[in-house]
DNA sequence: GGTTGTAATTAGAATAGTTCCAAATTCTCC
DNA sequence: GGAGAATTTGGAACTATTCTAATTACAACC
């Protein structure tokens, strides 16, 4: 079995998970690229299936593990819809998800210029915001 | 057995639900009631024990079942957290849901008067906002 | 006030997504 | 190249939730 070279690559799209400090394996590397070709959202399982077309010996398992860490390291957004399967994209710039109810289609919408969420809650004097989660429900004109 | 009257009560807390148009049974109006006293946002297994005090017969199917009654007739919030079980509250009117992660305890936050979040957004021309959900992790002053 | 059809409840089995486990493999560093 | 650590793997386990089929409660009508 020849022995395949994990770490030596320089590939750019590799760049910021290499920066993140997080070990770079085939099989994080085949998944995140996945992530950044495919925007479509995919399920845990949906990216299992994908990945073992160019490398059918992946387990489900690490598929799991690896979005895990890819997640861990902010180098992919795992997004949660109701009570569905996690989905995962590669989108690290801020955004929020419009689930269009007509094609079932995961939109990234991103904020207005200058636009901050604060703005608009009554929060408690001296609440610090770590981290939001915004999911859209609705549709969108001619269904594209 | 005595049987209880289940329909002809007229506690004003069970108004809006009679209104609803849901068939108030016994079950129903526990979980309802408890929901509106316990407003620290409980899973369905903590309503289930919580109602079995009152109602040792009660079954987990059960109290989803009226879960789901009550949130489809919207009388009841189901709160989605990550990939946390799902939690439920009775607040009704318009409001966002910030978890402290330093003593996970969940508020709810509403909105500034006259804001729509829509104004923050790049949403596409015409795009039709049905529902959101909106989930913000961080810390309140001195844990209160 | 009994009867009848419909809706709700119940217990338990089934399901789906995800996590855990222990063994095998791969990698890193010396 | 070898030792120790991290990762991958397949399968079992887990957990929240849903389903199923049988029982019970209810509402409306006679």
């Amino acid at each position: 079995m020849v022995s395949q070279d994990s770490m030596c690559s320089s590939d750019p799209e590799e760049i910021p998970a290499v920066l993140s400090g997080l070990r770079m394996t085939r099989q994080r590397r085949e998944i995140y690229r996945l992530l950044i070709e495919d925007r479509d959202h995919p399920t845990a399982n949906e990216v299992f299936r994908r990945v073992q077309e160019r490398m059918p010996s992946i387990s489900l398992a690490t598929v799991y593990n690896c979005l895990d860490a890819l997640v861990e390291h902010d180098l992919v957004n795992q997004v949660n819809f109701d009570r569905e399967p996690s989905r995962y994209c590669s989108n690290r710039n801020e955004h929020v998800h419009f689930h269009d109810d007509a094609t079932g289609v995961i939109h990234d919408i991103t904020f207005k210029n200058g636009a901050s969420i604060s703005d608009l809650l009554d929060l408690p004097e001296g609440a610090e915001v770590r981290d939001l989660e915004l999911t859209i429900r609705g549709t969108l004109p001619g269904g594209k």
